[in-house]
DNA sequence: TGTACGTTGAGAAGCTACGG
DNA sequence: CCGTAGCTTCTCAACGTACA
C-alpha cells in the first residue's frame, strides 16, 4: 500500500474538496500524468500522449511532489525530465495502483456478469512449457473475458514479483516461499536423473544418490534451484562432482 | 540565434456545497 | 429550485533556460 498519501478515486471532472485537507490529496488522473511523464521522460510528450496541455502535466507532478514531500523528477531545462530514486519507487507503486483501479473498474462493470479483467501470472521456466499451455487453454475456455498475462522467472524474482503485487498468481516450487504468500501444492515431483542412452546408468529403473556423485552433472544455475538439488546430496552426506551451469534453455534441451 | 522544452500567471469552465 | 461561493483543472500566452 502507498503510505502517507490519499489518492482520490475520481475520474473526469473536478472533485471539490473544501478546507486544508483538500491540498493533501491527489487524484488517479494526476498519478497517471506522473507515470506517463516518467515513462516518456518528458512533460511535452506526456501531454501529447494524454491529449492535455503541458502545464496540466507539470501541475499534476508538482501537486504530487507537494503532497508527498518528495522530489520525483530532476528537471533538465529544454532536455526533459529524469526520475529521482524516490520518483522511480513511487512510479512503480503508482503503476500498481492504476492497474488496481483499472481492475476495480472492470470488476464493477462485470458485476452480475461473467468474470473479466486481467490475470497476471508467472511461472518457473522449467515446467512452464509443460503445464501452462493446457492450464491456460482450459482457463480461457472457461473465462473468455479474462485477459491472461504470463511471465517466466527464477524463484527469487517470482517471490519478489508476488510480494510487490506485480503478479496475482505464480506456478513454482515450494522453495523459501514466505509465509505471507499462500502456497497450494498442485503436484509432487520426485527428482529424476536424465542420462545419455550409452551412459553406464542408462536403462535402470532407479538410481541411488551415491551412484550419481561419481558423474559430472548439469544443473540449472539459478537462485535457489542449484542449491536445492545440491542439498539433496549434502543432506545424505554426499558431495557430487562440481556441476556445470548452463543456461535454462540448455537444461531444457538436456 | 533559432529551436525545444518546462514553468508560471491569468482567465475560463465545470462541479459541488450551501443558503435563501 | 436557484443563485452564489469555493475549489479544481484546464488552456493560452509569456517567459526562462539549454543546446546546436
Amino acid at each position: 500500500m502507498l503510505s502517507g498519501i490519499a489518492p482520490s478515486l475520481s475520474r473526469g471532472g473536478s472533485v471539490p474538496q473544501r478546507g486544508s485537507e483538500s491540498m493533501r490529496q491527489f487524484t488517479l488522473k494526476q498519478l497517471r500524468y506522473f507515470v506517463v511523464a516518467g515513462e516518456l521522460s518528458s512533460v511535452t510528450q506526456a501531454a501529447r500522449k494524454l491529449h492535455v496541455s503541458q502545464p496540466s502535466i507539470s501541475a499534476a507532478i508538482q501537486q504530487i511532489e507537494e503532497v508527498t514531500g518528495l522530489q520525483l523528477f530532476v528537471r533538465h531545462h529544454a532536455q526533459g525530465l529524469s526520475l529521482t530514486p524516490s520518483g522511480k519507487q513511487l512510479m512503480h507503486r503508482a503503476r500498481q495502483l492504476l492497474r488496481d483501479a483499472e481492475g476495480l473498474e472492470k470488476y464493477a462493470l462485470s458485476l452480475g456478469e461473467e468474470i473479466g479483467g486481467e490475470l497476471r501470472l508467472v511461472a518457473f521456466p522449467t515446467f512452464a512449457p509443460v503445464f501452462l499451455p493446457q492450464l491456460l487453454r482450459r482457463y480461457s475456455d472457461r473465462h473468455p473475458s479474462v485477459s491472461l498475462y504470463c511471465d517466466e522467472m527464477n524463484q527469487v524474482d517470482i517471490v519478489r514479483g508476488l510480494g510487490q503485487g506485480d503478479y496475482e498468481l505464480a506456478f513454482t516450487y515450494d522453495l523459501q516461499v514466505p509465509e505471507e504468500i499462500d502456497f497450494t501444492p498442485l503436484y509432487r515431483f520426485p527428482p529424476y536423473a536424465v542420462v545419455a542412452a550409452n551412459h553406464p546408468l542408462s536403462g535402470r529403473d532407479s538410481i541411488g544418490l551415491a551412484e550419481l556423485v561419481a558423474y559430472p552433472m548439469v544443473l540449472l544455475d539459478w537462485p535457489l534451484s542449484r542449491e536445492y538439488f545440491l542439498s539433496i546430496f549434502t543432506h545424505h552426506g554426499l558431495s557430487p562432482l562440481s556441476p556445470t551451469a548452463p543456461s535454462p534453455w540448455t537444461c531444457c534441451a538436456v
